[in-house]
RNA sequence: CGGGGUGUGGCUCAGUUUGGCUAGAGUGCUUGGUUCGGGACCAAGAGGUCGCCUGUUCGAAUCAGGUCACCCCGACCA
Protein backbone atom coordinates (compact mmCIF):
# COMPACT_ATOMS: atom_id res chain seq x y z
CA UNK A 1 0.00 0.00 0.00
CA UNK A 2 1.43 3.30 -0.94
CA UNK A 3 0.46 5.78 2.26
CA UNK A 4 1.00 8.83 -0.55
CA UNK A 5 -2.43 7.96 -2.37
CA UNK A 6 -5.56 8.80 -1.01
CA UNK A 7 -7.63 5.30 -0.85
CA UNK A 8 -10.75 5.20 -3.68
CA UNK A 9 -13.34 4.65 -0.98
CA UNK A 10 -12.57 7.69 1.00
CA UNK A 11 -12.46 10.42 -1.68
CA UNK A 12 -12.54 9.00 -5.55
CA UNK A 13 -11.48 12.69 -6.78
CA UNK A 14 -8.70 12.59 -4.68
CA UNK A 15 -7.49 9.27 -5.35
CA UNK A 16 -7.63 10.45 -9.30
CA UNK A 17 -5.72 13.41 -8.68
CA UNK A 18 -3.12 11.91 -6.68
CA UNK A 19 -2.45 9.22 -9.38
CA UNK A 20 -1.70 11.71 -12.22
CA UNK A 21 0.46 13.81 -10.03
CA UNK A 22 2.46 11.44 -8.24
CA UNK A 23 3.01 8.76 -10.86
CA UNK A 24 4.22 11.78 -12.92
CA UNK A 25 1.88 11.42 -15.94
CA UNK A 26 1.09 15.44 -15.52
CA UNK A 27 2.30 18.65 -14.18
CA UNK A 28 0.40 22.21 -14.16
CA UNK A 29 1.55 24.81 -15.65
CA UNK A 30 1.08 28.34 -15.55
CA UNK A 31 -1.80 28.61 -18.14
CA UNK A 32 -4.92 27.66 -16.14
CA UNK A 33 -6.29 24.69 -17.41
CA UNK A 34 -3.81 23.48 -19.06
CA UNK A 35 -1.63 20.82 -17.99
CA UNK A 36 2.28 19.18 -19.05
CA UNK A 37 2.43 15.69 -20.28
CA UNK A 38 5.04 14.53 -18.78
CA UNK A 39 7.20 11.39 -20.16
CA UNK A 40 5.36 8.94 -18.96
CA UNK A 41 1.81 10.26 -19.48
CA UNK A 42 2.80 11.39 -23.25
CA UNK A 43 4.45 7.81 -23.33
CA UNK A 44 0.98 6.68 -23.18
CA UNK A 45 -0.61 8.55 -25.63
CA UNK A 46 2.03 8.06 -27.84
CA UNK A 47 0.85 4.36 -27.66
CA UNK A 48 -2.35 4.97 -28.25
CA UNK A 49 -1.82 7.05 -31.19
CA UNK A 50 0.31 3.88 -32.93
CA UNK A 51 -2.14 1.37 -32.06
CA UNK A 52 -4.79 3.61 -33.66
CA UNK A 53 -3.27 5.31 -36.14
CA UNK A 54 -2.37 1.06 -37.17
CA UNK A 55 -6.45 0.84 -37.03
CA UNK A 56 -6.79 4.18 -39.58
CA UNK A 57 -4.38 2.98 -42.11
CA UNK A 58 -5.66 -0.59 -42.31
CA UNK A 59 -9.23 0.86 -42.88
CA UNK A 60 -7.70 3.10 -46.13
CA UNK A 61 -7.63 6.59 -43.74
CA UNK A 62 -4.84 9.00 -44.62
CA UNK A 63 -3.06 11.65 -42.42
CA UNK A 64 -2.98 15.50 -42.81
CA UNK A 65 -2.51 18.23 -41.07
CA UNK A 66 -5.02 21.21 -40.84
CA UNK A 67 -4.21 24.49 -39.83
CA UNK A 68 -4.63 25.63 -36.15
CA UNK A 69 -6.22 28.72 -36.89
CA UNK A 70 -10.17 29.43 -38.25
CA UNK A 71 -10.83 32.54 -39.66
CA UNK A 72 -14.56 33.72 -37.66
CA UNK A 73 -16.50 33.31 -41.04
CA UNK A 74 -15.51 29.99 -41.88
CA UNK A 75 -16.70 29.17 -38.25
CA UNK A 76 -19.78 30.34 -38.95
CA UNK A 77 -20.66 29.33 -42.15
CA UNK A 78 -22.94 26.15 -40.62
CA UNK A 79 -25.32 27.79 -38.11
CA UNK A 80 -25.78 24.94 -35.70
CA UNK A 81 -22.14 24.10 -35.35
CA UNK A 82 -21.20 27.19 -34.81
CA UNK A 83 -23.82 28.06 -32.19
CA UNK A 84 -22.37 24.65 -30.56
CA UNK A 85 -19.01 26.03 -30.22
CA UNK A 86 -18.95 29.74 -30.38
CA UNK A 87 -18.95 30.07 -26.43
CA UNK A 88 -15.68 28.38 -25.72
CA UNK A 89 -13.51 29.32 -28.63
CA UNK A 90 -10.37 31.14 -28.02
CA UNK A 91 -9.95 34.12 -30.36
CA UNK A 92 -6.76 35.24 -32.07
CA UNK A 93 -7.28 39.29 -32.68
CA UNK A 94 -3.55 40.63 -32.73
CA UNK A 95 -0.66 39.92 -34.72
CA UNK A 96 1.68 41.23 -33.17
CA UNK A 97 0.82 44.91 -32.70
CA UNK A 98 -1.39 44.99 -35.33
CA UNK A 99 -5.50 43.98 -35.00
CA UNK A 100 -6.20 41.31 -37.55
CA UNK A 101 -9.29 42.32 -40.01
CA UNK A 102 -10.75 39.32 -39.32
CA UNK A 103 -10.02 37.51 -35.92
CA UNK A 104 -9.04 33.74 -36.05
CA UNK A 105 -10.46 31.13 -33.87
CA UNK A 106 -7.88 27.99 -32.27
CA UNK A 107 -9.52 25.11 -33.52
CA UNK A 108 -12.12 23.66 -31.05
CA UNK A 109 -12.05 20.88 -34.09
CA UNK A 110 -11.77 21.56 -38.20
CA UNK A 111 -14.90 20.33 -39.73
CA UNK A 112 -14.90 23.67 -41.22
CA UNK A 113 -11.03 23.32 -42.25
CA UNK A 114 -12.11 20.02 -43.51
CA UNK A 115 -14.95 21.18 -45.34
CA UNK A 116 -13.50 24.38 -46.57
CA UNK A 117 -10.61 21.75 -48.31
CA UNK A 118 -13.07 19.30 -49.67
CA UNK A 119 -15.02 22.06 -51.50
CA UNK A 120 -11.93 22.40 -53.41
CA UNK A 121 -10.55 19.19 -54.07
CA UNK A 122 -13.88 17.01 -54.76
CA UNK A 123 -14.99 17.67 -58.41
CA UNK A 124 -16.08 13.88 -59.33
CA UNK A 125 -17.18 10.83 -58.32
CA UNK A 126 -13.48 9.24 -59.02
CA UNK A 127 -12.13 11.67 -55.90
CA UNK A 128 -14.34 9.44 -53.12
CA UNK A 129 -14.38 8.65 -50.55
CA UNK A 130 -11.93 11.09 -49.28
CA UNK A 131 -11.04 9.23 -45.41
CA UNK A 132 -8.72 11.62 -44.11
CA UNK A 133 -7.58 12.07 -40.67
CA UNK A 134 -5.89 14.15 -38.37
CA UNK A 135 -3.73 14.27 -34.81
CA UNK A 136 -3.08 17.70 -33.21
CA UNK A 137 -4.48 19.66 -30.41
CA UNK A 138 -7.42 21.68 -29.99
CA UNK A 139 -9.04 24.15 -27.75
CA UNK A 140 -11.90 24.60 -26.15
CA UNK A 141 -12.61 27.60 -23.45
CA UNK A 142 -13.73 25.50 -20.57
CA UNK A 143 -14.89 26.90 -17.27
CA UNK A 144 -13.70 24.29 -15.15
CA UNK A 145 -11.00 21.84 -15.66
CA UNK A 146 -9.69 18.16 -14.44
CA UNK A 147 -6.15 16.47 -15.42
CA UNK A 148 -6.66 14.31 -18.94
CA UNK A 149 -10.83 14.64 -18.64
CA UNK A 150 -11.56 18.17 -19.33
CA UNK A 151 -8.57 20.81 -20.01
CA UNK A 152 -8.77 24.05 -22.28
CA UNK A 153 -6.14 22.41 -24.96
CA UNK A 154 -6.27 18.59 -25.41
CA UNK A 155 -4.49 15.67 -27.87
CA UNK A 156 -7.01 14.11 -29.79
CA UNK A 157 -7.50 12.88 -33.75
CA UNK A 158 -10.04 13.61 -35.60
CA UNK A 159 -10.90 11.25 -38.68
CA UNK A 160 -13.15 13.26 -41.48
CA UNK A 161 -14.66 11.43 -44.39
CA UNK A 162 -16.16 12.65 -47.57
CA UNK A 163 -18.75 10.00 -49.39
CA UNK A 164 -20.70 9.61 -52.69
CA UNK A 165 -23.91 8.95 -50.74
CA UNK A 166 -25.60 8.34 -47.01
CA UNK A 167 -25.43 4.64 -47.03
CA UNK A 168 -21.65 4.81 -47.57
CA UNK A 169 -21.27 7.20 -44.83
CA UNK A 170 -23.37 5.63 -42.28
CA UNK A 171 -21.15 2.78 -43.07
CA UNK A 172 -18.20 4.65 -42.31
CA UNK A 173 -19.87 6.15 -39.34
CA UNK A 174 -20.45 2.91 -37.68
CA UNK A 175 -17.56 1.02 -38.80
CA UNK A 176 -15.09 3.78 -37.21
CA UNK A 177 -17.82 3.19 -33.93
CA UNK A 178 -16.82 -0.39 -34.10
CA UNK A 179 -13.15 0.37 -34.34
CA UNK A 180 -13.01 2.46 -31.94
CA UNK A 181 -14.83 -0.35 -29.43
CA UNK A 182 -12.57 -2.84 -30.46
CA UNK A 183 -9.72 -0.33 -29.66
CA UNK A 184 -11.11 0.06 -26.31
CA UNK A 185 -11.27 -3.44 -25.40
CA UNK A 186 -8.44 -4.76 -27.37
CA UNK A 187 -5.96 -2.81 -26.47
CA UNK A 188 -7.31 -0.51 -23.20
CA UNK A 189 -9.05 -3.70 -21.89
CA UNK A 190 -11.66 -1.59 -21.34
CA UNK A 191 -15.62 -2.65 -22.02
CA UNK A 192 -17.73 0.01 -23.77
CA UNK A 193 -21.54 0.51 -24.58
CA UNK A 194 -21.75 1.21 -28.26
CA UNK A 195 -24.68 3.35 -29.10
CA UNK A 196 -26.53 6.18 -30.33
CA UNK A 197 -26.51 9.77 -28.98
CA UNK A 198 -30.41 11.70 -28.07
CA UNK A 199 -30.59 14.50 -30.03
CA UNK A 200 -30.02 16.26 -26.86
CA UNK A 201 -26.66 14.65 -26.50
CA UNK A 202 -25.52 15.01 -30.50
CA UNK A 203 -22.96 16.92 -31.95
CA UNK A 204 -23.32 20.39 -33.08
CA UNK A 205 -24.29 20.13 -36.61
CA UNK A 206 -24.43 16.40 -37.02
CA UNK A 207 -27.43 14.44 -38.30
CA UNK A 208 -26.28 11.70 -35.95
CA UNK A 209 -24.01 11.14 -33.31
CA UNK A 210 -22.87 7.71 -31.97
CA UNK A 211 -20.30 7.01 -28.96
CA UNK A 212 -18.90 4.44 -27.23
CA UNK A 213 -19.57 4.35 -23.08
CA UNK A 214 -17.44 3.08 -20.23
CA UNK A 215 -18.10 3.07 -16.64
CA UNK A 216 -15.48 4.19 -14.02
CA UNK A 217 -14.50 2.49 -10.77
CA UNK A 218 -16.80 5.24 -8.92
CA UNK A 219 -19.99 4.50 -11.22
CA UNK A 220 -19.91 7.61 -13.46
CA UNK A 221 -19.63 7.20 -17.06
CA UNK A 222 -17.24 8.52 -19.60
CA UNK A 223 -17.37 8.93 -23.41
CA UNK A 224 -15.01 7.02 -24.42
CA UNK A 225 -15.05 7.98 -28.70
CA UNK A 226 -17.50 9.42 -30.92
CA UNK A 227 -18.53 9.11 -33.90
CA UNK A 228 -20.85 11.41 -35.96
CA UNK A 229 -22.41 11.25 -39.25
CA UNK A 230 -23.23 14.72 -41.19
CA UNK A 231 -25.40 13.69 -44.01
CA UNK A 232 -25.07 16.46 -46.14
CA UNK A 233 -25.48 19.35 -44.07
CA UNK A 234 -22.15 20.51 -43.52
CA UNK A 235 -21.99 20.09 -47.69
CA UNK A 236 -24.69 21.90 -47.94
CA UNK A 237 -23.26 24.57 -46.26
CA UNK A 238 -20.22 24.46 -47.30
CA UNK A 239 -20.82 23.26 -51.01
CA UNK A 240 -19.40 20.51 -51.24
CA UNK A 241 -20.46 18.99 -54.62
CA UNK A 242 -19.12 16.86 -57.23
CA UNK A 243 -20.28 15.15 -60.56
CA UNK A 244 -21.77 11.48 -60.48
CA UNK A 245 -21.86 9.01 -63.26
CA UNK A 246 -24.88 10.43 -64.71
CA UNK A 247 -23.41 14.11 -64.61
CA UNK A 248 -25.48 15.26 -62.08
CA UNK A 249 -24.22 17.36 -59.24
CA UNK A 250 -24.39 15.80 -55.98
CA UNK A 251 -23.41 16.87 -52.70
CA UNK A 252 -21.08 14.39 -50.77
CA UNK A 253 -22.26 12.81 -47.05
CA UNK A 254 -19.85 13.18 -44.38
CA UNK A 255 -18.49 11.89 -41.35
CA UNK A 256 -16.47 12.70 -38.18
CA UNK A 257 -14.78 10.61 -35.37
CA UNK A 258 -12.59 11.34 -32.82
CA UNK A 259 -10.79 9.95 -29.58
CA UNK A 260 -8.72 11.90 -27.17
CA UNK A 261 -6.14 12.02 -24.39
CA UNK A 262 -9.24 11.87 -22.02
CA UNK A 263 -9.40 8.11 -22.47
CA UNK A 264 -6.30 7.72 -20.48
CA UNK A 265 -8.60 9.42 -18.02
CA UNK A 266 -10.68 6.27 -18.47
CA UNK A 267 -7.36 3.79 -18.24
CA UNK A 268 -6.50 5.41 -15.30
CA UNK A 269 -9.85 5.34 -13.49
CA UNK A 270 -11.40 1.69 -15.02
CA UNK A 271 -7.99 0.19 -13.85
CA UNK A 272 -6.62 1.34 -11.10
CA UNK A 273 -6.36 0.79 -7.58
CA UNK A 274 -5.39 2.08 -4.31
CA UNK A 275 -1.81 1.20 -4.95
CA UNK A 276 -1.94 3.44 -8.56
CA UNK A 277 -1.79 3.04 -12.09
CA UNK A 278 -3.03 -0.35 -13.36
CA UNK A 279 -1.79 -0.02 -17.10
CA UNK A 280 -3.47 -2.43 -19.74
CA UNK A 281 -0.01 -4.11 -20.68
CA UNK A 282 -0.20 -3.02 -24.75
CA UNK A 283 -0.13 0.91 -23.98
CA UNK A 284 1.74 0.67 -20.49
CA UNK A 285 5.18 2.61 -21.76
CA UNK A 286 7.01 0.15 -19.90
CA UNK A 287 5.46 -3.71 -19.65
CA UNK A 288 8.48 -5.38 -17.45
CA UNK A 289 10.42 -3.51 -14.85
CA UNK A 290 13.92 -5.66 -13.73
CA UNK A 291 14.80 -4.85 -10.41
CA UNK A 292 17.93 -6.35 -9.00
CA UNK A 293 18.27 -7.14 -5.56
CA UNK A 294 21.15 -6.97 -3.76
CA UNK A 295 22.66 -5.77 -6.66
CA UNK A 296 26.24 -4.94 -5.06
CA UNK A 297 26.81 -8.57 -4.52
CA UNK A 298 28.78 -10.46 -7.25
CA UNK A 299 27.05 -11.06 -10.56
CA UNK A 300 23.63 -9.97 -9.90
CA UNK A 301 23.68 -6.84 -11.64
CA UNK A 302 25.61 -8.08 -14.73
CA UNK A 303 22.83 -11.07 -14.90
CA UNK A 304 20.04 -8.28 -14.11
CA UNK A 305 21.63 -7.07 -17.26
CA UNK A 306 21.51 -9.22 -19.43
CA UNK A 307 17.97 -10.12 -18.39
CA UNK A 308 16.76 -6.98 -19.17
CA UNK A 309 18.49 -7.17 -22.50
CA UNK A 310 17.00 -10.13 -23.43
CA UNK A 311 13.37 -8.84 -22.11
CA UNK A 312 14.01 -5.92 -24.33
CA UNK A 313 13.71 -7.81 -27.44
CA UNK A 314 10.25 -8.24 -27.01
CA UNK A 315 8.71 -5.77 -24.62
CA UNK A 316 8.95 -2.85 -23.47
CA UNK A 317 11.34 -3.02 -20.42
CA UNK A 318 13.48 -0.89 -18.00
CA UNK A 319 16.06 -1.77 -15.23
CA UNK A 320 16.04 0.11 -12.08
CA UNK A 321 19.98 0.46 -11.36
CA UNK A 322 18.93 2.94 -8.82
CA UNK A 323 20.62 2.84 -5.43
CA UNK A 324 16.94 3.29 -3.38
CA UNK A 325 15.69 -0.07 -1.68
CA UNK A 326 14.38 -2.89 -3.55
CA UNK A 327 10.98 -2.39 -1.16
CA UNK A 328 10.85 1.06 -2.90
CA UNK A 329 11.46 0.28 -5.90
CA UNK A 330 8.67 -2.35 -5.73
CA UNK A 331 5.97 0.44 -4.58
CA UNK A 332 7.64 3.18 -7.41
CA UNK A 333 6.84 0.71 -10.06
CA UNK A 334 3.04 -0.54 -8.68
CA UNK A 335 2.21 2.38 -8.10
CA UNK A 336 2.98 3.62 -11.90
CA UNK A 337 0.99 0.73 -13.14
CA UNK A 338 4.18 -2.09 -14.86
CA UNK A 339 2.34 -4.70 -15.46
CA UNK A 340 4.99 -7.29 -14.63
CA UNK A 341 8.24 -7.11 -11.88
CA UNK A 342 11.13 -8.97 -12.48
CA UNK A 343 12.75 -9.15 -9.03
CA UNK A 344 16.75 -11.12 -9.78
CA UNK A 345 18.45 -11.35 -6.80
CA UNK A 346 21.35 -14.12 -5.45
CA UNK A 347 18.78 -16.49 -4.18
CA UNK A 348 17.64 -16.71 -7.94
CA UNK A 349 20.36 -17.01 -9.43
CA UNK A 350 21.98 -19.82 -7.79
CA UNK A 351 18.78 -21.68 -8.49
CA UNK A 352 18.51 -20.02 -11.77
CA UNK A 353 15.44 -18.20 -11.38
CA UNK A 354 13.59 -14.93 -10.81
CA UNK A 355 10.68 -13.72 -8.94
CA UNK A 356 7.98 -12.51 -11.81
CA UNK A 357 4.89 -10.08 -9.75
CA UNK A 358 2.02 -9.46 -11.39
CA UNK A 359 0.57 -6.23 -11.11
CA UNK A 360 -3.29 -7.41 -11.39
CA UNK A 361 -3.33 -9.83 -8.74
CA UNK A 362 0.03 -9.41 -7.13
CA UNK A 363 0.57 -12.60 -7.58
CA UNK A 364 4.44 -14.01 -6.94
CA UNK A 365 5.74 -16.29 -9.61
CA UNK A 366 9.41 -17.94 -9.70
CA UNK A 367 10.19 -18.52 -13.05
CA UNK A 368 13.37 -20.18 -14.64
CA UNK A 369 15.65 -17.90 -16.10
CA UNK A 370 15.35 -19.55 -19.78
CA UNK A 371 11.74 -19.38 -19.76
CA UNK A 372 11.14 -15.61 -18.61
CA UNK A 373 10.52 -14.53 -21.46
CA UNK A 374 8.01 -16.59 -23.37
CA UNK A 375 6.59 -16.72 -19.74
CA UNK A 376 6.53 -13.00 -19.52
CA UNK A 377 4.67 -12.54 -22.96
CA UNK A 378 2.10 -15.48 -21.80
CA UNK A 379 1.05 -13.62 -18.67
CA UNK A 380 1.60 -9.84 -20.67
CA UNK A 381 -1.47 -11.59 -22.44
CA UNK A 382 -3.43 -12.85 -19.47
CA UNK A 383 -2.68 -9.17 -17.74
CA UNK A 384 -4.55 -7.61 -21.05
CA UNK A 385 -7.92 -9.84 -21.32
CA UNK A 386 -7.70 -10.37 -17.00
CA UNK A 387 -8.75 -6.53 -17.13
CA UNK A 388 -10.81 -6.29 -19.47
CA UNK A 389 -12.73 -9.35 -17.94
CA UNK A 390 -12.41 -7.55 -14.30
CA UNK A 391 -13.29 -4.18 -15.78
CA UNK A 392 -16.30 -6.05 -16.93
CA UNK A 393 -17.26 -7.56 -14.16
CA UNK A 394 -16.92 -4.34 -12.75
CA UNK A 395 -19.65 -2.86 -15.13
CA UNK A 396 -22.25 -5.19 -14.76
CA UNK A 397 -22.27 -5.11 -11.46
CA UNK A 398 -23.03 -1.49 -11.41
CA UNK A 399 -25.26 -1.96 -14.33
CA UNK A 400 -28.96 -1.57 -12.82
CA UNK A 401 -32.63 -1.60 -14.33
CA UNK A 402 -35.11 1.26 -13.30
CA UNK A 403 -38.66 0.81 -13.54
CA UNK A 404 -40.08 4.04 -12.10
CA UNK A 405 -39.01 7.52 -11.44
CA UNK A 406 -38.44 6.88 -7.77
CA UNK A 407 -36.18 3.56 -7.89
CA UNK A 408 -34.24 5.60 -10.82
CA UNK A 409 -33.82 8.44 -8.47
CA UNK A 410 -32.69 5.79 -5.43
CA UNK A 411 -29.88 3.86 -7.35
CA UNK A 412 -28.31 6.93 -8.89
CA UNK A 413 -27.79 8.54 -5.34
CA UNK A 414 -27.04 4.69 -3.27
CA UNK A 415 -25.40 3.24 -6.12
CA UNK A 416 -24.42 5.04 -9.01
CA UNK A 417 -23.79 3.56 -12.30
CA UNK A 418 -25.60 2.78 -15.43
CA UNK A 419 -29.15 2.69 -14.81
CA UNK A 420 -30.69 1.15 -17.86
CA UNK A 421 -34.61 2.34 -18.22
CA UNK A 422 -37.03 2.92 -21.20
CA UNK A 423 -37.62 6.13 -23.04
CA UNK A 424 -40.23 7.81 -24.73
CA UNK A 425 -38.14 9.64 -27.23
CA UNK A 426 -39.17 12.91 -26.02
CA UNK A 427 -36.32 15.61 -24.91
CA UNK A 428 -38.48 17.05 -21.91
CA UNK A 429 -38.48 14.05 -20.33
CA UNK A 430 -34.36 13.86 -20.87
CA UNK A 431 -34.69 16.85 -19.98
CA UNK A 432 -36.90 16.63 -16.62
CA UNK A 433 -34.83 12.86 -15.84
CA UNK A 434 -31.44 15.27 -15.93
CA UNK A 435 -33.06 18.00 -13.50
CA UNK A 436 -34.28 15.46 -11.01
CA UNK A 437 -31.54 12.58 -10.79
CA UNK A 438 -28.09 14.43 -12.46
CA UNK A 439 -28.06 11.54 -14.98
CA UNK A 440 -27.61 11.82 -18.79
CA UNK A 441 -28.91 9.80 -21.64
CA UNK A 442 -25.54 8.17 -22.37
CA UNK A 443 -26.89 5.77 -25.11
CA UNK A 444 -29.67 4.24 -27.07
CA UNK A 445 -27.81 1.05 -27.25
CA UNK A 446 -27.46 -0.77 -30.21
CA UNK A 447 -28.37 -4.05 -28.29
CA UNK A 448 -31.97 -3.47 -27.14
CA UNK A 449 -34.03 -4.74 -24.38
CA UNK A 450 -37.49 -5.06 -23.53
CA UNK A 451 -37.51 -3.93 -20.00
CA UNK A 452 -40.97 -2.46 -20.41
CA UNK A 453 -43.85 -0.60 -22.73
CA UNK A 454 -43.54 2.67 -20.32
CA UNK A 455 -41.13 5.27 -20.51
CA UNK A 456 -39.39 5.97 -17.07
CA UNK A 457 -40.35 9.74 -16.62
CA UNK A 458 -43.96 9.96 -18.26
CA UNK A 459 -45.47 6.56 -18.18
CA UNK A 460 -46.50 6.83 -21.95
CA UNK A 461 -45.35 4.51 -24.86
CA UNK A 462 -41.49 3.84 -24.36
CA UNK A 463 -39.94 3.35 -27.85
CA UNK A 464 -36.94 2.77 -26.78
CA UNK A 465 -34.01 1.23 -23.66
CA UNK A 466 -31.34 3.93 -22.95
CA UNK A 467 -28.20 3.49 -20.80
CA UNK A 468 -28.75 6.81 -18.17
CA UNK A 469 -25.94 7.55 -15.85
CA UNK A 470 -24.04 10.61 -14.01
CA UNK A 471 -21.05 11.40 -16.19
CA UNK A 472 -17.44 12.95 -16.58
C1' C B 1 -20.21 31.01 -14.46
C1' G B 2 -22.61 30.01 -9.06
C1' G B 3 -21.34 27.65 -4.08
C1' G B 4 -17.35 25.78 -0.90
C1' G B 5 -12.07 25.07 0.12
C1' U B 6 -6.66 25.82 -0.40
C1' G B 7 -2.07 28.71 -1.70
C1' U B 8 4.33 28.88 3.45
C1' G B 9 11.74 25.11 0.73
C1' G B 10 10.57 19.72 -4.50
C1' C B 11 6.25 17.24 -1.59
C1' U B 12 2.84 17.01 2.91
C1' C B 13 1.83 20.44 6.40
C1' A B 14 2.42 23.62 11.31
C1' G B 15 2.55 28.79 12.40
C1' U B 16 -2.36 33.21 10.73
C1' U B 17 -7.57 33.39 15.50
C1' U B 18 -4.70 37.65 19.28
C1' G B 19 0.78 41.47 13.83
C1' G B 20 6.73 41.41 17.10
C1' C B 21 13.63 38.58 17.51
C1' U B 22 17.13 34.93 12.46
C1' A B 23 9.79 31.46 9.44
C1' G B 24 9.59 25.68 11.51
C1' A B 25 8.73 20.14 11.19
C1' G B 26 8.47 15.54 8.51
C1' U B 27 9.72 13.82 3.91
C1' G B 28 12.57 14.62 -0.46
C1' C B 29 17.46 16.58 -2.41
C1' U B 30 23.31 16.74 -2.19
C1' U B 31 27.92 14.46 -0.11
C1' G B 32 30.33 10.48 2.72
C1' G B 33 29.65 5.83 5.12
C1' U B 34 26.84 1.44 6.61
C1' U B 35 22.73 -1.21 4.35
C1' C B 36 19.84 -3.88 0.44
C1' G B 37 14.20 -10.25 -0.84
C1' G B 38 8.16 -4.86 0.44
C1' G B 39 8.96 2.49 0.80
C1' A B 40 16.58 1.42 5.52
C1' C B 41 20.19 3.87 9.06
C1' C B 42 24.14 7.44 10.76
C1' A B 43 26.55 12.11 9.88
C1' A B 44 27.26 16.71 7.45
C1' G B 45 25.02 20.21 4.04
C1' A B 46 22.02 23.00 0.44
C1' G B 47 17.27 24.87 -0.32
C1' G B 48 11.78 29.70 1.35
C1' U B 49 10.99 37.64 -1.65
C1' C B 50 5.17 32.80 3.08
C1' G B 51 0.85 32.81 -4.83
C1' C B 52 0.86 37.99 -6.73
C1' C B 53 -0.47 43.41 -6.24
C1' U B 54 -2.01 47.49 -3.29
C1' G B 55 -3.00 49.33 1.39
C1' U B 56 -3.02 49.75 7.11
C1' U B 57 1.16 49.81 10.67
C1' C B 58 7.16 51.63 13.94
C1' G B 59 6.69 46.49 12.26
C1' A B 60 2.72 41.91 7.92
C1' A B 61 3.14 34.76 6.47
C1' U B 62 -0.45 36.91 10.11
C1' C B 63 -5.01 42.57 9.27
C1' A B 64 -7.96 44.94 4.81
C1' G B 65 -9.03 45.35 -0.48
C1' G B 66 -7.99 43.37 -5.12
C1' U B 67 -6.05 39.63 -8.28
C1' C B 68 -4.17 34.82 -10.08
C1' A B 69 -3.97 29.61 -9.72
C1' C B 70 -5.39 24.87 -8.02
C1' C B 71 -8.99 21.34 -5.64
C1' C B 72 -14.24 19.83 -4.63
C1' C B 73 -19.71 20.30 -5.74
C1' G B 74 -23.16 22.24 -9.49
C1' A B 75 -24.36 24.35 -14.56
C1' C B 76 -21.84 23.79 -19.55
C1' C B 77 -18.85 20.56 -22.40
C1' A B 78 -14.92 15.42 -25.42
Amino acid sequence: MVEEITSMREDFAQWYTDIVKKTELIDYSSVRGCMILRPYGYAIWENIQRELNKMFVASGHENVYMPMFIPESLLRKEKEHVEGFAPEVAWVTHGGDEELTEKLCVRPTSETLFCEHYANIIHSYRDLPKLYNQWCSVVRWEKTTRPFLRTLEFLWQEGHTAHADADEAQEETLRMLDTYAGFCEKVLSIPVIRGRKSDKEKFAGAKATYSVESLMHDGKALQSATSHNFGDGFARAFGIQYTDKENKLQYVHQTSWGMSTRIIGAIIMVHGDDSGLVLPPAVAPIQTVVIPVSMHKEGVLSRAESLKAELAEKYRTVIDKSDKQPGWKFSEYEMKGVPIRIEIGPRDIEKGEAVLVRRDNGEKIQIKLDEISEKTGLILNEIQSGLYKKALKLREDKTYIAADPESFKKILEETPGFVKAMWCGNPECEAAIKESTGATSRCIPFEQEELSDKCIYCGGRARKMVYWAKAY
